[in-house]
DNA sequence: GACTTTTGTAATGTTAACTTGACATATACT
DNA sequence: AGTATATGTCAAGTTAACATTACAAAAGTC
């Protein structure tokens, strides 16, 4: 899903990795969460919004982003 | 984690069920978040606050509750 | 009490969000 | 050019969030 993750964290000067020892996680996860190649758990959502001090509405662009429904993705469709 | 989707939801007055179908979700889903035995997709968390029309944080209590980190989690603790 | 609806829960299976390690590329600095 | 840092990506393994089916316990209704 869209996000606003790399705008954010340059703003702050931070790196991948440096974002996610902060909130935990690996520096894997931060680049495939902020390049959309998957979805981030709500815990992940929650810390990194936690870092930029906003609503977890606000970094991740639920309205902007195309949810796959799980027909569609269990047959690998859309 | 804890969360007031019950009480939201008895609020207007439906069942798991009808939520369930209203997210496009199964109804032991819905109760299996409800009653706090897994933590919601990102999605469902989006889509159940938009039900309710509030933000996720209103609806799914961060702060009141514990996160497991992924190491105690993979050894099974805590 | 009988019947219906709602909820809780268990079993089994699938999938995707992770982890770790490794490697390629790009950029920047000296 | 060489070295360091940041990013992108792949492969392999683990785990938990689901779906589905089924059944039991509650709660409401007559």
């Amino acid at each position: 899903m869209k996000n606003r993750i790399k705008e954010l964290r340059e703003q702050k000067g931070m790196t991948q990795e440096q974002l996610g020892r902060l909130i935990g996680t690996s520096r894997q996860a931060v680049n495939a969460i902020e390049t959309e190649k998957f979805e981030p758990s709500i815990w992940i959502a929650y810390d990194i919004a936690q870092v930029f001090g906003c609503a977890i509405e606000e970094i991740f662009l639920f309205e902007e982003s195309t949810k796959k429904s799980r027909a569609e993705r269990s047959r690998g469709g859309l």
